[in-house]
DNA sequence: AATCACGTTCAAAGCGCTTTGGATGACTTT
DNA sequence: AAAGTCATCCAAAGCGCTTTGAACGTGATT
């Protein structure tokens, strides 16, 4: 169907070399036959075959996304369809394709290895970063380039990442919240191994040491974010002994599930407990419209898709850079659903 | 690092030839020796160059999911996740790979023909036909194999598709509805240049009508399926002359905001008003727990990618074979979100 | 007029596989 | 003993590109 280089120099009467150099802007073409080249090119829709492209030049022109998904819940990563969205913006300008594997847990390395091995991929995008995450040692073990999307605990070798800062984004809503006068506040977190919820429980338990208040045990909270997991932690401390008056919140569904919750209980948000979540941006679940349903730490998981993207293709153009990192900070947004602490009955 | 066909096949003192068929199994080789081949192969970690075996074989033993996002919203389709979760694990069983185009409605056209004419990809899935979907008839033009997932209204050739009965679920919930008791039903449907959502209008009038109950337009909302476009459809709603005692809604995340407009209305969901959505099991939005908290029309789109990719491959390996159809059928699965019709005050 | 430099073009090798069309030797058959 | 079968193996061509090294013609230099 389509032409292929061969065709094409043999219907200009030119050599493969000449057009080849002529299409990917090499100088020692002239002027004339390069745009007599283009036209043709155009006109007959021609484009080099990826595969033998990447043959000849030893590069994939492609970048690998491994996503896991746990055997038990079959659960994909909310954030992920808009990482992705972001990030396949980045590659589409710059010629890159995206490829995609979605893999069990325990499979995981061997994915790595073999996206290395095939050279199917030039570099890969490493997502959800566990404490300890074993996949950065092996990584630069078999020399494939990588970003992280996150940041693990506990490694020492310098790798390049970038990340929210979680650790002051849920101090700084800590805070907030105290200032309210909140002092029973409830935290529904992501699972702790995961670093990110590591980094948001250290944010929020220093908070409240700073201000000389007990981070209560009964009060947190980790498991996967769902709907129903926000649900069943909000319900639970609202029903305790000593409830909280406010509430931080690791994802917008979550919050969800903790607005029910609250709502179940007879309870107005807003006004009889706070709620604060992490808002992502997530196209699909927008914090409300022109004034937002929550009042959120926010930061644009699509936007880290551009910028994780861009970082990688960089490493990967200029391999000898060194490891670079971005922290970005979350921006403090006041929603409707934070109010000052309810006042105590005196008796 | 890892080494290729020549090294492996010099090591074991091999023709090239012998080494590869041993390892794609064919008959021509010993068993001594294959056994002996694939014994180095797995010691050395050796995996064939899928660029290298791409150009040989013709083949690019890749699929390419291609997904819009609209310009102006940004929105990316909140199935899009757990479908390619589902196609994912199918195309992992068989040795393919995924790619993925983010692109812009308008230069979706492009997209289709440079996979083809760089010879990308073997197949595509199409993802969200909208009424006489043009892609369609290109896909056939340049000879692309394909599987839509949905239909196209309007298009008269034969093609391969896997679709909920949208026309179906959207009737009997409709009738269920009917049954409590409502006569004065909200449809919160999506944009109904999108098929499915036009099937699903459809499905709501004609189940309407079969009763004898007009459908009042002033009840008919279509837009993009955000939770805010649930919430100020069901509040405009709620805030009518004749308001409506119950509500159809397209999507999990629309009944989310139909929830939050019911209950910022004073009233209680399941005994005042009720509400039923469609369910796409999205793994990271379950509908409850054991018991639903929406009743819901049920049908997992992981389970769909799953089967649309295996229908795909079954296309590409059988070129010959006639389009395949597969219509699944949506569970009417009864939650806490909906109950009979509140009695009218008689004067 | 011979040489040099330069801009432009080309033939051919190579990327790492698969696959075609033999070769080789052992074992039967006649 | 010659011919035919069969199971194994191999050399080489080919997939569609990029890139190396060389050739060619033209105008400037000596």
């Amino acid at each position: 169907m389509s032409m292929n280089l061969k065709e094409l120099s043999h219907k200009l009467g030119l050599s493969q070399t000449t057009v080849s150099r002529a299409l990917n802007g090499y100088p020692e073409v002239s002027e004339a036959t390069r745009s007599r080249v283009q036209h043709a090119a155009k006109q007959h829709d021609y484009r080099p075959s990826a595969r033998a492209k990447g043959l000849a030049t030893g590069r994939a022109l492609a970048i690998g996304h491994v996503i896991q998904t746990s055997t038990q819940h079959e659960m994909v990563n909310p954030i992920f369809a808009d990482f992705i969205a972001g990030a396949g913006e980045t590659y589409a300008r710059n010629g890159y394709e995206m490829v995609l594997s979605i893999v069990e847990d325990a499979a995981e390395e061997q994915v790595y290895r073999a996206l290395r091995a095939r050279r199917a991929v030039d570099g890969v995008i490493v997502h959800a970063p566990r404490m300890n995450d074993a996949r950065i040692a092996l990584l630069n073990d078999i020399g494939l380039p990588f970003v992280v999307h996150g940041r693990a605990s506990g490694i020492a070798l310098p790798y390049s990442w970038l990340d929210v800062n979680n650790r002051s984004a849920f101090g700084r809503a800590t805070t907030f919240l105290l200032d309210l006068g909140h002092r029973r506040i409830g935290l529904v977190n992501g699972l702790e191994f995961m670093d990110f919820a590591h980094r948001r429980r250290i944010g929020f338990t220093d908070a409240l040491t700073a201000r000389g208040v007990n981070a209560d045990p009964a009060l947190m909270r980790s498991g996967e974010m769902t709907e129903e997991f926000g649900f069943t932690s909000a319900r639970d401390m609202l029903a305790g002994a000593n409830p909280p008056t406010a509430f931080l919140v690791a994802s917008i569904i979550c919050g969800i599930g903790v607005r029910r919750a609250v709502e179940a209980s007879g309870l107005k948000m807003g006004r009889d407990v706070s709620v604060i979540i992490h808002d992502d941006v997530l196209s699909y679940l927008q914090n409300g419209g022109a004034v937002p349903i929550f009042t959120a730490t926010r930061s644009s998981v699509r936007e880290a898709g551009r910028m994780a993207a861009e970082m990688l293709l960089h490493n990967i153009a200029t391999p000898q850079a060194p490891a670079a990192n971005i922290l970005l900070e979350a921006a403090l947004m006041v929603g409707g659903s934070t109010g000052p602490a309810p006042q105590k009955d005196t008796p």
